[in-house]
DNA sequence: CATGAATGAGCTTTCATTCAT
DNA sequence: CATGAATGAAAGCTCATTCAT
């Protein structure tokens, strides 16, 4: 309902390349810069904060074409989300990582997906705008049900290789260890701002982050490693 | 000064103090009415979603008294700010723990912050919607420099206990494990929307949500205690 | 570009332009009638006292309108300044004088600039609104630097013209004379509503206008002669 | 319908001086400077611009008060203009002038009023607003109506003393006379802010203050005297 | 594809004024 | 005399959205 001529439309619009004769006609670019300025703008805003006439503003395009494009402000919002999430499923995606070495390769992945919050405060802001408003757009969306979270499958692999080593203990599952470390590094920044406030110290300063970022490493070891602590 | 009598009142309807008959001048009743129904409004919707309008209208009171007590819609809701953030510490200064059996108090802890959280999602959404805005209001706040997050306090003392009875290592602050705690707990629900999308689960069914507490008090546990596991 | 056409049209109303049949979109006109109703309810109430609502409902237009092309009320009140000053200038840039005959040459001034602020209240009634505000919109404005002051070079002109002629004395200024002659008919028009009460006559009456005017045509010929004239 | 009690008052309400019991009840005081603060307010910002919050916020009293003694807004209006009218006639009537020195005498009366506008600023500005109000407060004004203009009695003398010393022609009235000194003075002073934009010069420079009152005076010799007085 | 003009509904905020004590 | 609480009406301004070309 909402994105009317794609790339997926052979005729009727040689858009994209170098087309023939109109001037400025380049849809996917124009719909791209529409999403780079609107991923800012609700990051920034949430999304009643957000304004379209903002959005255009920072654009090339005008303010119509948006409409033209994503029909309404909660259609761009929805876009806006599908490409952040894709984003971050492509990013797992490459994740490399050698499950020989389980700890390192645990390691491995807390410092991705701590790095990668730390990198992209917008993903941050945006997934919080999204459960302000109570998940109701990702429902919405098709495409985001195609992300199959990746991270869960390495981290999957590396608890199978940790176990059969006699590393890891056997009754843990890769979801939650997932779990633990997406909360760890997204709290920590999600709440850099009222967690400074609070504790009285800057958060944000490099050395906090790195002694955070080794906290949680020592705390993923000891939730996998086997023999488990003698607690009664 | 702040939550006054509601319509928890043992009779019905003669307001606060010892007043008979009146039936408008009562400051502290309106201001207290107002804070709770904005404390709702800027939860649901955030500090741009919300609409003075609706808060008013929720109200005994005008749209008009909103500005007399408060100023404006900022200055409304630094003082909801205040309010839930004094709640929050109050409620921790209440915990009362048996130091003396660390291990106990310590998952005593644990189910406090994260029922804490869950009983109280307004907590949670308005901490969100501060860190959106970059924590601007809680600085200009001078009442929130007096908490003194007794939790952390607390944890301390059980940290300390703990290891004079040589059942915690020595090496952790309180409040790195208040941290965990709280980012384990804080996550799981400010995000739970979106989780149950991305994850294909109902994380907020109760089975859920008890799995993932004694995860984490496993967590806590193995974070605490010594010896620690030994990995290389 | 300010004063298009109005109710002053030849035929009924296919506005400006070629256009035909189209009933909204013509910004020009639409500047235009905003500008000019915009003008009298200044001139009127004053800055803080004119409604931007009065405005928008004297026009075709609407409220939204005048804030998408004035952006603010002070912007449309600048407008209307440049308006009315442009105007004035325009009016002076008219004035076609025989500087042959000074004497008459001064008459015709006095007469013009007395008239001038008889004819158009609104022109009065708006510089002292900015000088209430002592003159902060004017500055910001880029056109009202353009403006010339051509009465000043006419009177100039008239005084060179007069000296060589060995009727005037050479030792006055085109600024002083300019500035006696709009003090005398401004001052009269501005505060004709307290100095009919204060000097208990209708200072309005033609009559007393005439009568003033000829005194200021007496004072300004005593002010340039060497020697005065002997009119009785 | 405005001042309920006054000091015309003797029995009811002892105030004024030391009262028996009451803490601060003090009338007289309390109108007095209510009528201070209203009048820099409304002088600083007009009728409508003028805020009776501000009045009160700046008086030790409260806004209650104001309109207990003065009824409304427009009330307190009216008496400030009785007041700053008062504080001229008042100022008028201490002119001491020696008429056996006509030119001389002529020459106090305008450097008086050009003086008294330009240290009584507020003066300017509140009548500015009465006439954008087209005099509809003076009128209801019963006290206004017993100022007697002592200036122009003053210039009457004047001019009376100098045709009997066969300086003076005869043929002009005192009342001309003062309008002009009071439009040259008035106009200068309260369009200072649009003549300094419009000429491009410091109009409220010392010097060019002076110059101009030279002026002034010049001009005014020139329209008392005949034969001219040969000044060169 | 693209654009500038237009808009209705609703937003936050302000004001002079009055009520209850 | 005096005060803090309360208020209805309206002010200036903004927003997402659509129309005409």
């Amino acid at each position: 309902m909402n994105q009317p001529v794609h790339s997926s439309d052979p005729l009727l619009s040689p858009s994209s390349g170098a087309s023939v004769s109109s001037r400025t006609n380049d849809p996917v670019r124009t719909m791209a810069e529409i999403l780079t300025v609107a991923t800012h703008e609700f990051a920034d805003k949430g999304l009643t904060g957000a304004r379209i006439d903002a959005i255009a503003a920072a654009t090339r395009t005008s303010k119509r074409m948006i409409y033209y494009y994503f029909g309404s402000k909660e259609g761009l919002f929805i876009e806006v989300l599908e490409t952040i999430y894709r984003r971050m499923n492509d990013a797992e995606a490459q994740l490399v990582i050698d499950v020989s070495t389980p700890l390192l390769a645990l390691e491995q992945v807390v410092h991705f997906v701590l790095d990668y919050y730390r990198h992209h405060p917008e993903f941050v802001t945006l997934l919080n705008t999204e459960n302000l408003h109570k998940g109701k757009h990702i429902v919405k969306s098709l495409r985001a049900r195609e992300f199959s979270s990746p991270a869960i499958a390495v981290i999957h692999d590396i608890l199978r290789a940790g176990v059969s080593q006699g590393l890891f203990r056997a009754d843990i599952s890769a979801r939650d260890v997932y779990l633990l470390i997406a909360a760890t590094g997204y709290f920590y920044m999600s709440n850099r701002y009222t967690l400074s406030a609070f504790l009285g110290e800057n958060i944000d300063a490099p050395q906090a982050v790195a002694q955070w970022k080794s906290f949680v490493i020592d705390t993923v070891f000891r939730v996998v490693n086997v023999p488990p602590p003698s607690h009664p």
